[in-house]
DNA sequence: GCTGAAATTATATGTCC
DNA sequence: GGACATATAATTTCAGC
């Protein structure tokens, strides 16, 4: 489904349910401007949808003793399509990889490690990234201060 | 409180709620293995102590019309702290900045960008970026494909 | 500390208007 | 979309291990 029709409502819910996950339904529908039963039903179908893909936890990084962020450049061979394909299948399922995309300019992959320490960030950058099939370039980019931390998606083009 | 004694439990839980953080006390219990009651209790204390930051909804970026995400690597000028100070705060409040960290290598901020099209990208940039205080380069870098969205932290290195 | 059961309270959901 | 009734779930308490 790659459209759906939002109103201020739909917006007004989404704004919420990023900030807090686990906003009550008779809160939430409170907040809007909504009784209970729509609200609630609003919710569902942006599940159903996909629109809402899930929900999350959100740890501190430091509690759970994930000291350090690093963010990876990659650049790689060129590869064939089969190939290529692979090298994002390995990348996407190691757990110290957080996120990675495919970008443009200097590397082709930017990813965002995490693991607890620097000791750690050397074993899994030795052990496990340098070994990927066809890399040709790796650059670690250390975060030193988290500026903005992870944050909601930003609304305001959508009905409201 | 920067340390907090997990045992196997807590590190099943924060994954169990990583994934599905409205994952119902009762499922979250027996998956766990543990009755309702100590279940929440550590939820709570969890969620108390800072462990557990909050929640979140996840949203499908495109169905939310946000098909761009960038990777802005920031160069500025040599700051006296008010200065630098000013600037990661006039950063952290935009809301097309959805992540923002200092980091060590040849940027000395990389940001996580997102909005609607190149087009709005366009305006946020020539009309927000380039205009903040300080600023001596900008690298856009551009996803053009999500190779693994942002994911769970790897609790591997807790007890369990 | 946990279990298990029970009671209470809060929340979500479904039906009908 | 709203009101109300019903169904689910969370939280608290307490006994016993």
């Amino acid at each position: 489904m790659p459209t759906y029709k939002f109103d201020r409502f739909d917006r007004r819910i989404l704004e919420a349910l990023q900030t807090n996950g686990r906003l009550p339904n008779i809160d939430l529908a409170g907040d809007i401007g909504l009784s209970p039963s729509p609200c609630s039903r609003r919710v569902r179908l942006l599940e159903e949808s996909g629109v809402i893909k899930g929900y999350s936890a959100v740890l501190d990084q430091e509690h759970v003793g994930l000291g350090l962020t690093v963010f990876v450049g990659i650049k790689v061979e060129r590869h064939r399509e089969k190939e290529a394909e692979a090298f994002r299948e390995a990348v996407s399922v190691l757990p110290e990889v957080v996120m990675a995309h495919l970008v443009s300019g200097e590397s082709d992959f930017l990813l965002q490690v995490v693991v607890p320490d620097l000791r750690a960030y050397e074993d899994f950058l030795t052990g496990t990234l340098l070994k990927l099939p066809g890399v040709r370039d790796i650059r670690s980019n250390f975060a030193i201060q988290t500026v903005k931390p992870q944050s909601p998606l930003p609304l305001a083009h959508l009905p409201g």
